[in-house]
DNA sequence: TCTCACATGGGGTGAACACCCCATAGCGGC
DNA sequence: GCCGCTATGGGGTGTTCACCCCATGTGAGA
């Protein structure tokens, strides 16, 4: 039997040892190469044409989102499973539009994992239970469509006031700040919440550090 | 032969059953145990009493340095070996000072983690090559005493409730969590805020990061 | 042209929060 | 023994926020 060739994108050596210690008991699959960095990840998709890659999103030198785009361009039958930590719809709706067949968190189970890996394969797409829900529970059913042409990215005017907030500043101070009534910012701030579909200041703080929008606090000793 | 007792805390499923996996290929070592916070963590690790706990340090609920400390004290016979993606030098010093027996990067191969839990269970240290090369180079000898002497230090319960608050939990959840009075969380959130002198939610955010409390989103290209 | 996203503004409700008051209890240090 | 700190809990008050309703105008794309 011919059995589906992997390959393992992965910054960290044990936990991509584990991955593969864990596909090992597949027997179906086969892992024919790893890769640390997203460069080398793309490198090696088109030396060893592999039928998935496993493809962490926090990765060294090239992200494994920009990753998976090139590789999709450079070789379309390959098909790419996105692996991360965070599932934030900003994320998702990127990997989709950068031709990723599914998304697992890492929250999800191993048996997920191989079970994420055969249906893409096939050419299907899967997608971790949580993600899942929150795909389906969006409007319209052609919505896969929608996303590779508009992300729902944030508008500058929601971006303007996500800054504000992540820096600390209370509504009434945003819309001093913008010069519009704080209606307005509280209409912001519900449609980016909506859109990132995160739903407290501390979150959407760290979404603003993670996407370089504003900077963390310094270094300190403390703890 | 009895084997060393293992306990595994690792919030993300897929990464912790790959460790699982490696480790049952060793004949001498025993999972007994699988944490997702590090709440979990110090409640499973006074119940099974393992030789030895791999401890992430990016955790939910409460992360593994603090985990770290409560165990330490509660059952000093059972070796903490933290385990992390980064290798600061203040997630370094705050390990050791708060017990660890040892530093894992998860750059470092498999072969490296079990030695580690080997070494871990015999009393001696275990370090990452890099880490490793670094704490020979500086010793600072008062460093230690440098930060135990900083005033205004958070307390060990302010430390919880601002880890919970930074992940995005109401009061009400956080209450739920620690299992005290929402009125008591609210004292905690004053007094934390007042020492730190930061008196919004996006602020103890950007702190409780730029401190390795928590982390933020993973890099993202867009925006 | 006509729809849709965007930006602007307003009203109202209930939950969450900041900040004040109060208290008891334990524990370590002087 | 007393003091200071920490942790626990409660009451009350005013502000801010999340989330619902509504509206108008504009500019880009189907």
């Amino acid at each position: 039997m011919k059995r589906i060739t992997v390959l393992l994108a992965e910054d960290h050596m044990v936990v991509r040892e584990g991955f593969r210690s864990l596909l090992k008991g597949e027997s179906d699959l086969e892992v024919v190469g790893e890769a640390q960095t997203g460069r080398q990840a793309v490198a090696l998709a088109k030396k060893l044409r592999p039928a998935v890659v496993v493809m962490d999103i926090a990765m060294p030198l090239l992200n494994g989102l920009e990753a998976t785009r090139q590789i999709r361009k450079a070789i379309p039958r390959t098909k790419v499973l996105m692996l991360s930590a965070h599932g934030d719809d900003a994320y998702v709706e990127q990997a989709i539009a950068f031709g990723a067949v599914g998304f697992l968190l890492k929250q999800t189970s191993s048996h997920d994992l191989s079970r994420a890996i055969r249906e893409a394969q096939k050419g299907k797409t899967f997608f971790s239970p949580s993600i899942a829900k929150r795909l389906h529970g969006q409007k319209s059913p052609d919505r896969m469509g929608q996303l590779k042409k508009k992300a729902n990215r944030l508008s500058s005017r929601e971006l303007e006031v996500l800054q504000l907030i992540a820096e600390g500043l209370p509504n009434k101070q945003v819309a001093g700040e913008l010069d519009i009534s704080i209606k307005t910012v509280e209409k912001h701030r519900q449609s980016l919440m909506q859109k990132l579909n995160i739903h407290d200041v501390a979150g959407l703080t760290r979404y603003a550090i993670g996407a370089g929008i504003i900077e963390s606090s310094v270094q300190l000793t403390i703890v």
